[in-house]
DNA sequence: GTTCCACCGGAAACGGGGGACC
DNA sequence: GGTCCCCCGTTTCCGGTGGAAC
């Protein structure tokens, strides 16, 4: 039934971007000072997981390419990369500057970003994804006082990304150009999905029935939405039938939404996956219950400080979220979307 | 009204790590 | 082999906040 796996993987991008032609749209008129060789101001995406911001962003730089000849365009997630360091040493290896000496304790940060001025194009378009995710902001400073550097960054919500600047910088960027992804509907998302089903999967494998199904339970979230479909299919696959049906699609987005979340917690390290585990089995609790459980279960434990930096980053990672404050403050888990 | 308490988060200090240099 | 350097993860300290207890 699956013709083609590589259909549903998260990094395939469809030749058309379905219902983001708006979208796409305002961003390159606010980037179309870089056709005629002069800077852009900065831009914002921001707009929930699944919505399509990443594959809208590589689409306008793969559209800048094609009209700009001698430009630079790297795309850099800040999810993987999210020290001060480890974006300068991306934005070297894209730029195609030497990083064999590169070290992190060696190599200043002046020094790295010398290298990216000399090597880089006259224009360059920065795209920093998941930039909320940024723990040191000081890159951002240098990118901004770079000639001829176009910013494009790219966050889940304007107030997470805003809230972590420093008041200089939330100034400078506030009066950047903003674009806002709405989570798609029903409608859209069954139309994304009508064409990864007929670029990856046998003629008449699914109906539209069925895709409406996937896309409703998905909610908005284009990730949850196409991976469904791949469970689905594999599902049928398994039953041994030629075509999806509704009893395939039953399991097939809340699987999507664990797979997902799955790989999310993949990436914690030990005290933060603790902490989460001991979350997800209460539900919810209270600031000092969790610091007690993790006490009682967590072998050397991290101070309470650190815990809190732990607990940030776990919603950061939509795997959490918090209500209250002080000593009524409460954690629970994130039933969905989480991010992929 | 004052003190206590629990929590948050910023800032500074600390220590480990590991390659370069002598 | 010893020292240097400095980033990163972590701890320590501390001020702010606001409800509870007295």
């Amino acid at each position: 039934m699956i013709r083609d796996g590589r259909v549903f993987r998260t990094d395939w991008t469809p030749e058309d971007l379905h219902h983001r032609h708006g979208e796409l749209q305002q961003l390159s008129s606010y980037l179309s000072p870089i056709e005629e060789g002069r800077e852009a101001d900065p831009a914002s995406i921001f707009g929930p997981t699944g919505t399509g911001k990443t594959a809208a962003a590589e689409e306008l730089l793969r559209q800048l390419r094609k009209s700009v000849v001698d430009l630079d365009t790297i795309l850099i997630d800040c999810w993987n990369n999210h020290g001060r360091f480890q974006v300068l040493r991306e934005l070297l290896e894209l730029v195609n500057a030497p990083t064999h000496d590169l070290r992190q304790d060696r190599t200043s940060r002046d020094e790295m970003l010398a290298r990216f001025r000399e090597h880089k194009d006259d224009l360059c378009v920065v795209v920093l994804d998941e930039v909320d995710q940024l723990d040191d902001e000081g890159v951002l400073r240098d990118l901004w006082q770079t000639d001829g550097v176009c910013l494009l960054f790219i966050a889940n919500r304007e107030d997470d990304f805003y809230g972590t600047l420093d008041d200089r910088l939330q100034s400078r960027l506030l009066t950047s150009q903003v674009v806002k992804f709405e989570p798609y509907g029903v409608d859209a998302l069954t139309d994304i999905l009508r064409s990864r089903a007929s670029a990856g999967l046998a003629r008449d494998a699914i109906r539209t029935a069925e895709l409406r199904t996937i896309a409703d339970t998905a909610r908005g979230d284009a990730r949850v939405a196409i991976r469904g479909l791949k469970n689905a299919a594999e599902a049928a696959e398994h039953r041994g039938t030629r075509r999806i049906g509704q009893e395939d699609i039953k399991g097939a987005v809340p699987k999507a939404r664990a797979e997902i979340r799955q790989k999310t917690k993949s990436k914690l390290i030990r005290h933060q996956r603790l902490l989460f585990e001991i979350i997800e089995e209460h539900g919810e609790l209270s600031a000092s219950d969790l610091h007690d459980a993790y006490e009682a279960e967590a072998e050397n434990p991290r101070s309470k400080r650190q815990r809190r930096n732990y607990l940030t980053k776990l919603e950061r990672y939509n795997l959490i979220e918090r209500e209250g404050e002080r000593r009524w403050t409460t954690y629970r888990v994130v039933e969905a979307p989480v991010r992929s």
